[in-house]
DNA sequence: AAATGACATCTATTTTCTCGATAGTTTGGG
DNA sequence: CCCAAACTATCGAGAAAATAGATGTCATTT
């Protein structure tokens, strides 16, 4: 009993003939008559009464029928879904990401783009994230640091240096580059935590022991260069983010170099995964 | 997607391994690596997660197995049934008869060397035994007449000579042979409504005006055999029925051919379904 | 009685499935 | 740290299954 076989029987229920069978299998009559006639032979069973030129299943026919209604559903079913799965319209990626910043940007875009991939994100630090990526929990790591595993891939998705930029009221404006020291002190206009830019610009100056005046904390960049226009303090932000404009300029920090660093990783023999595929080509 | 590559990635998620599911589907690792790496090549999805020698289901794969777990469930049931058809434990049997008492005979013998068998008994006259067959809502027929229709096939089922036999202290202990005509107010003794060897009797004693002192009425061989030893009456039975004893002599009716003539007829073009050959077979 | 429409049968061919050998990987032990 | 064991991946050739097309048979229709 081959699976072709059953289909043949159960097409020839549902189309009422042979004929019609074939030609909704797309294969020729004799082809049908022959599984039919095979499975009957085999199974030494009548599974359909030919009165001249109409076919009418047997009970055993359509006790069988309703065996093989199932049985072409479920394969319908599964023709379905790896269709699905081929068109990126179904399916799971994991995602394990240090900072929720870079992450919702990335899944929002993702999401907008194949809208049936269910999307699953875990936050951790580092190390967490790069544990879920090699214990298979994640298909995707978001990390800031570099792993020097063997098995892991890291594309790097994120690297800028952190600039300041100042009002041209500011006593910093005519300055080209200023040392990091100097900032102790200042009022400075911030994005809110999470914010990678903000991130790496807490870190140096808390490496190098540099208290500032935390004046604003602003949920978006125009928000932060409107504070700043208005002479509310030193805006912080990735070199290639900063409008320029007549009355702001953009100042380097000479003596520290700060830049964020976020890479993307994945398993180095998955890299021919769908989805881990689809996820870079979106973003690299 | 065939089914054959649904079916080795099936056994590779039940049996945890490509070699596992090889050995359990009775095929080399390398025809079920190949199956499997069709389907994820054609489909352009990840079913397994390789890590070493661990194969796992991705996502995908686990709502893949669902849906194959369906499929492979209907495919066993399917084979199930055309097994127990094999072996006439399924199927249905249905019979058209005239009388009652050679059909449930048949039935009940059918029934105890094929249980499974389910039968369905219509009583009808020779003639709606006749189209109940043609129409197809019968399977066998169980009959008296003997039909010429060409497609119908007819087999003598039943056919002997109906002889009547006393007890020796009666006056036709000592003939040979009697003419219908004697029988003329004898006292009877007979079988039951429905038994073919009375209504065979009944009949030639109508035709030929013959009206008999029906003097009891029982219900087995033996109760009639027995009370025409006690001389009660002159007994009726087939001639291969009748159990010789010293007191006790069959006697044949000379001048009329009194005869049983049952048939059990199938549609020529079925002599070939199992469950009718099982019946053939089982009485004739 | 011929025409028609549908199923049955046969053989050759194409397609699919499968195997066996071999190579490449990961894991656990010495 | 390397080796052996246990898997999976790949390849090319051979076996098995599915299929097509021509032709035969049969019942119904006109």
């Amino acid at each position: 009993m081959s699976f072709t076989q059953l289909r043949a029987f159960h097409a020839v229920v549902e189309h009422k003939g042979f004929t019609a069978a074939a030609t909704a299998l797309n294969v020729s009559q004799s082809t049908i008559t022959m599984q039919v006639g095979a499975l009957e032979k085999r199974y030494n069973v009548e599974l359909f009464h030919r009165q001249g030129r109409v076919v009418v299943p047997t009970q055993s026919g359509e006790t069988l029928h309703r065996i093989t209604a199932r049985l072409m559903q479920a394969h319908r079913d599964s023709l379905e879904f790896l269709e699905a799965s081929e068109a990126l319209e179904t399916g799971t990626l994991r995602i394990a990401a240090v900072g929720p910043i870079h992450a919702t940007e990335m899944i929002s875009m993702f999401k907008t783009r194949y809208p049936g991939v269910e999307l699953k994100v875990k936050f951790g630090n580092s190390q967490e994230t790069l544990e879920a990526l090699l214990g298979r929990e994640a298909d995707i790591a978001i990390t800031a640091d570099v792993s020097t595993h063997p098995a892991v891939v890291m594309e790097r998705y994120s690297d800028h240096q952190v600039v300041v930029f100042v009002h041209k009221a500011h006593r910093f404006f005519k300055r080209d580059s200023i040392l990091i020291a100097e900032l102790r002190g200042e009022p400075v206009v911030l994005r809110e935590e999470g914010s990678t830019t903000r991130r790496a610009f807490e870190t140096a100056l808390a490496r190098h022991k540099v208290k500032i005046d935390r004046a604003m904390e602003i949920g978006s960049r125009e928000g932060v260069w409107r504070a700043v226009r208005l002479g509310l303090g030193i805006g912080v932000v990735a070199d290639f983010e900063f409008v320029p404009a007549p009355e702001l300029r953009a100042i380097t920090i000479s003596d520290v170099d700060i830049r964020t660093n976020y890479f993307v990783a994945y398993l180095k023999n998955r890299e021919n995964a769908p989805l881990i595929r689809a996820f870079l080509k979106l973003y690299l």
